[in-house]
DNA sequence: TCTATTATGTATCAATTGATATATTTTGAG
DNA sequence: CTCAAAATATATCAATTGATACATAATAGA
């Protein structure tokens, strides 16, 4: 075999995860793709993204794409693994009050509280200012088409998001177990979160808002609250 | 000149157009191609559904689409009309009813009722087993990654709406004239419906349904109109 | 410093895809 | 029945795009 399958590079990243490590020099690039990744496939989609923009954007060539994630959809999948970490980094303070709440099955203002507490987390990461937007419109889209993303999204974010939720909707209603309408109202309130990215577009739109300032989003996230709080 | 652009075909529809008219021959093949791409748009979006893929599922071939259609954003938008026009026609009761509503300033019981009609209207049109699901995967798309039909949507469709729920919601609020919060939750009632298609999927797998049938779309629609309920 | 390994760039390929030039068939008016 | 217009098919083009063979450069351990 004269051809390169003999003296591979990385393509799967062993030992060295979690807190970016971008240590040695090569580290360096392969976070520059990932992070272009993430611009280039949350505007366009999977398909639609073009891995010579990606590579642009990163400042190098394609090679090194497939060089460290093996090919397109390799870059994708790690595209989302990079968004669930993201996520689950953002959202852990309320995630672990919600164990605490549900473990000790506490009364329903707390789990209610807690509930809100969890959303509002939430919806700080899809509508707020902060860096996690890039990944947004990778999850809506994902969501309404699945594609190699979705037993990832599924799995490590919706599911057990569902399970969360439905636990504390069941102590808000003093349940003696989860309901399969419970089961249902959890679900509606988790995959109802993607297209809040969405929705921006619309709003700005219909609100004639020249931009999606401080106040504009208090406005958003005040009508959002009051929908939890009618739970 | 010696390229096909003097003698044209069709291209833009001339007079005849609403009540699907398939009277001439040609009219035949135009409905097929449209009914095929309202059906691979839908599964893969603009730009990565293919006008061959189109053409095959409308059993013809190529030219027949930029004959019909000028080229492949001219299908996408007509297959946009069409979406807009189907579901005015469905909605086309209760809008009647909305309209009637709003116009001799009824009491919150009737604003109410007539809220929950309309919205009724767009739940069954998206989860509903009729024959309208083919557009509502254009329309999700299209509000996640804003594209050729977006204005089309949103001028016809969707700025509509948020019109007619805004004076609704006001007139259940017992409001003097519509409030920025009321708008706001117009916006975000009447975006949340495209994301239904989207989120079946999600509350199948989550849900265990093998498959969404009467019982399960029940479930759903039950959960959702409690939502409308508690607005 | 030397060299094997790792990393990156150049050039190119093959597949896909939107489009159309051109030829052929079908239709319907007279 | 004739024939011009309308409709459809064949074959092909050019652009885009994912991928990679191959060459070169950078790095780090000895």
């Amino acid at each position: 075999m004269t051809m390169g399958d003999s003296l591979e590079g990385p393509v799967a990243q062993p030992g060295r995860d979690a807190v970016s490590n971008a240590s040695r020099k090569g580290d360096q690039t392969r976070q520059r793709i990932l992070e272009a990744a993430l611009i280039e496939f949350g505007a366009a989609g999977f398909k639609s993204a073009t891995t010579r923009r990606i590579a642009e954007r990163a400042n190098t060539t394609l090679p090194p794409l497939n060089y460290y994630f093996g090919n397109k959809e390799g870059l994708y999948r790690a595209c989302a693994e990079e968004i669930v970490a993201r996520y689950r980094q953002a959202t852990h303070e309320a995630v672990a009050r919600a164990r605490r709440t549900i473990e000790t099955r506490s009364g329903p203002e707390e789990a209610r509280e807690t509930l809100k507490k969890l959303m509002a987390a939430s919806v700080e990461l899809i509508l707020g200012s902060g860096a996690y937007i890039l990944g947004n419109g990778i999850i809506a889209r994902e969501l309404a088409e699945p594609g190699p993303a979705f037993e990832i999204f599924y799995d490590r974010l919706w599911l057990p998001g569902i399970e969360r939720n439905s636990r504390l909707i069941s102590l808000i209603k003093s349940e003696p177990l989860v309901s399969a309408e419970t089961r249902m109202q959890a679900i509606l309130l988790v995959s109802s979160l993607p297209s809040l990215h969405t929705r921006r577009i619309v709003a700005q739109r219909a609100m004639e808002w020249s931009k999606i300032g401080e106040a504009e989003l208090r406005l958003i996230t005040r009508t959002l609250h009051r929908q939890i709080d009618h739970l």
